[in-house]
This record gives C-alpha cells, structure tokens and sequence, in this order.
DNA sequence: ATAATAAAAGTCAAGAAAAGTCAAAAAGGT
DNA sequence: ACCTTTTTGACTTTTCTTGACTTTTATTAT
C-alpha cells in the first residue's frame, strides 16, 4: 500500500474523530509518526485535500507551526463548490459579475461583500494585468474569495 | 502553545479590564512571569502591536521604567482614508495582511470580510502575476476593497 | 551639583523550529 | 514504451526564541 494512502487513511479518521471536522497536525511529527519525507504531507494535501475536493487548509511556519484541515460540510458550500467548479481556471468579466450576483441573489453573501468582491477583480484592478492573462487572475481572485465562504 | 502567543493573550485580557484600553507592564517582572526572554516581549510589541494593528506604545527606560500599551479607536471613514492613503501604489503581503487585520480588530469589517479580502490577494492569486508587480497588483485589489468600505 | 552606579528598556543578529517549493528519480498503470 | 502519480531530498521562507551588547533614566555617594 501506498504511503500517500496511509497518510490520507490517516488525516481522515481525525476527521472522523473530531467534533469539528478538523484535523491539526504538525507536519514533522506526523511525518516521522508514518515514516515518509515531511514534504509528501504537502503532496497528499495538495492531490487529495483541495477545496475542490471539499477541504480547506490553514498553516503556520516557524516555532509551534501547524498544519490544519478542515473538512467544510454545509448545504451552501455544495452551492458553491459548484460555482467554484463552474469556473474553471479562467472567467470573463461579464460571467464574473453574475457569479457574484447569484451569490447575493442566494443570500450566500451581502451586498457589501458583493462590492467588494467586485472591486477586488474591477477594472481599476485588472488594468495592471497584462491583457492575455486578465480572465486568469480574475478567475483565481474570485475562486480565492468564494472559498471563504465555504470556509464557514 | 508559543510562548508569543501567551505574551499576547495576557496583553490583550490587560487592555480588555483596563477602562481607558490602556496596559501597563514592567518588561522584566513581566516576562519574568511568564518565563521568557525580556527582548520577546518586544518582539511580540514590534509584530502583533503596530499602530498599523491599531495600538501605540510608549516606554521609559531606568529606574521605574514601564512599557504603555495602548489600544487607539479611530472614526471610521478617515481611519480607513488613512489606511487607504498610506498604502500607496504598492504593498508588501505582510504589511497587506497587517492592514486588513487591523480593519478587522478596529470594526470596520467582520471575520469573514477580512477573509475575502486576504483571500483576494493570497499567494494563491499572486502565483499569476509577474514577480516585479505583484506588490503593485496588490495595492490596487486591496485599496479597491478598501474604497468600498467608505462607499464610494 | 557632579560623578558613579544601578535599573530599567532597546537593538540586533544568530540560531532554532517549523512549514513551503520544486524538480528529479522511482513506481505504477495502459 | 509512455504517461501519470508518488516519493524523496535539497533548498527557501517564515516565525519564534535567546542572549550579548547598547542606551536611557533614576538613584546614590561625594
């Protein structure tokens, strides 16, 4: 068997096992606790425990760093990881706009979120990227925001 | 848990019981009780107590010295005039971050907002853009959102 | 009053303790 | 054989901790 399946076997069952649908570990020790290279840990969350895939990960570098996943089980978040899927890696301004506005139009946001997601990918914005890769950033910077909102 | 952390914690229960969100400490009694170097303790005021996060800190050195820290309200639209006036045409991530946090500790915006917006200009975002204008791209998505908080 | 001494706080750089990145090598699947 | 996924390790970046040294202020002795 795999390691990366010991290590995804593993990050599951303290899932499972916590209250709140998240697993913190430190990466060096869990590293040597399934003797593979720390580094693998970042693969196995990178291939396996994507927002797409439903997760979240929150980290910290230094002295006590941590690595945290979180495993985001709303009925609102399916709503939106659609979207987010829907996306794709890029978008157009006009489809970016109706985007944010089924959000507000769901209730998933307010309007003031609304304008502000709409002035992060505005135009002021998007004049400092060069022309061919606007309805990349633009895609990434609205996909970025959305999984806030599955992130509770 | 890091010892910075325990640093902060106690800082911020002091400014929390103070009337006037005022803490006063003597630097080596106080590292003294929480077991740490004196000099972390102005490692966590130089990190995590910035005016930019919203506080001032005055000292005296000799005998009877103290260190004054103290939490400022602003009113809200010049407060965030000035945030959006200090920032200029470009920004580093870290200082980007300490702006958005100290938006959120002053109440201009809630949790979740400070996410969208960290989110917005995340690394994941700034993987697309040129190296050389990723500080500039920044500044123009953050003080986009930011305009939105004054309405307008 | 002045000089010496003590009692603070400040600075800075080295080192430690994490996590992140990336590309090359190895292993599997078709 | 070729392509994708996994595994590893060298290198980078971030954050925290400590200690040696400096500067400022107050107190004490002359």
């Amino acid at each position: 068997m795999r390691i990366s399946d010991l290590i995804t076997e593993e990050i599951i069952r303290m899932l499972n096992e916590s209250e709140a649908n998240t697993a913190e570990i430190q990466r060096n020790e869990f590293a040597g606790l399934l003797g593979c290279a720390p580094s693998q840990i970042n693969y196995v969350l990178a291939s396996r425990f994507t927002p797409e895939h439903g997760y979240i990960i929150e980290s910290r570098r230094g002295g006590g760093g941590y690595i945290r996943i979180k495993r985001v089980v709303m009925r609102q978040s399916s709503a939106i990881m659609h979207l987010i899927n829907s996306i794709g890696e890029k978008i157009d301004p006009l489809s970016a706009r109706v985007v944010i506005e089924n959000c507000l139009q769901s209730g998933f946001i307010d309007e003031q979120k609304a304008k502000i997601m709409c002035a992060a990918i505005s135009n002021n914005v998007m004049r400092y990227i060069e022309a061919s890769r606007k309805d990349y950033v633009r895609a990434a910077i609205l996909k970025e925001m959305l999984l806030v909102l599955i992130g509770q």
